[in-house]
DNA sequence: GCGAGTAGGTCCAGTTTTCAAACTCGCTGG
DNA sequence: CCAGCGAGTTTGAAAACTGGACCTACTCGC
C-alpha cells in the first residue's frame, strides 16, 4: 500500500474494516455464537467468513472455544478487546438510526429502562464531544494537517 | 446480495463501509478538504478516491462545493450528517489508541484541557453503557437474535 | 510564447477479493 | 444404510482495487 497518514483509526480498520467483519461483531454481541448462524445473518459467503474470523481471532477481538468434541465444534466468544468494540457498533448504529432508516430495526433498552442513545463524552469533564469542541495533536509533525 | 439481519449498523456501513471512506472523513475532520491532500494523507489511488467522494457527497455526508472558476476546482466539506460521524471515528480512534498502539499518533484536546478519551454513555441516564447493561428488542421478530 | 507546475480528475491493464454454489469430513439419529 | 448437520474448503467467474500514465485548464517565471 501507499503511504498514509499513521492513525489509529486506520490502524483498528486493519482489524474490522474489512466487508463484514462488522457485522460479525454486532451478530457476537447479539450472542449469536457459531459458524452457520453468522453466516446466515450477516449474508457473507462461507468463504469470506472463514477468512474474517480467523483474521478477528487472529487479532484477539474473538475467542474460538470448542464446545463440542467429537465432531470437533466451535464458537465465537468475544476478548475484553471485542467487547471494548461495542461502542464503535453503537455510534454506527445510531447514525443510521437517525439518517437512513425511519423504524430503527433493532432498538436496546439501557439498565436505567430508557431506550439506549449513545452520547459520546468526554471522559474527563463528562460534557458531550461537539464538533468545535477539539484540537488535534499530531505526534509526528511530518502529518500535521 | 444474500439476505441479511435489517439493521441500521449494516445500512450505515453501506455508506462510510468501503475501503478509504473513513480515512477520508477523518481527513475531512482534521480539515484537509482538497483531492490531492486528502489522496495524498489516505494513500488511496485517484479513481478510487473519486468514487468514494461522489458517494460521500451522494450520501449527504460531504458537500462538493467550488472554491475557484476558472479553472474549476472544488473542495469537499462535512454536512451535518457527516458532522454526526465523528463519534463513529472517535471510538474507531480509542480503541486503537488502546489495543493496537504505544504511542497515539494523534491526540485530541477537548475544550476542558484534558485529552480526549471517549466514553458511550446513555443519553438518558448518562451513565456509561457497559457490556451486560443492554437488551436488545427486535422490530421484526424473524430476526431476533 | 514556452516549458514547468498545480489541481482534479479519468483511463488502463494487471492483480487481488469476492461471490454463490458445490463439495468434504466426521460424526449422529432413525 | 442413508439422510442430515456443522464447519468449514474448493472452484471458476465477476467485481473491486492497484499504481501509474494521461488529460484539461489554468498560472507562473523567463
Amino acid at each position: 500500500m501507499k503511504t498514509q497518514r499513521p492513525c489509529s483509526i486506520a490502524a483498528t480498520l486493519g482489524v474490522i474494516g474489512e466487508k463484514y467483519s462488522v457485522l460479525v461483531l454486532r451478530e457476537i454481541f447479539f450472542g449469536v455464537r457459531r459458524f452457520d448462524a453468522i453466516a446466515r445473518n450477516v449474508g457473507a459467503p462461507r468463504d469470506v467468513l472463514a477468512a474474517r474470523l480467523r483474521r478477528l481471532v487472529e487479532a484477539g477481538v474473538l475467542e474460538r472455544v470448542p464446545y463440542n468434541e467429537r465432531p470437533q465444534r466451535f464458537e465465537y466468544r468475544p476478548t475484553q478487546a471485542g467487547q471494548d468494540l461495542r461502542p464503535v457498533l453503537l455510534t454506527l448504529m445510531a447514525w443510521g438510526d437517525r439518517y437512513l432508516t425511519q423504524v430503527p430495526p433493532v432498538t436496546f433498552a439501557h439498565d436505567c429502562g430508557a431506550r439506549v442513545e449513545p452520547v459520546v463524552v468526554c471522559g474527563a469533564c463528562r460534557r458531550e464531544v461537539l464538533p468545535g469542541s477539539l484540537t488535534p495533536h499530531f505526534t509526528d509533525p511530518e502529518w500535521a494537517a
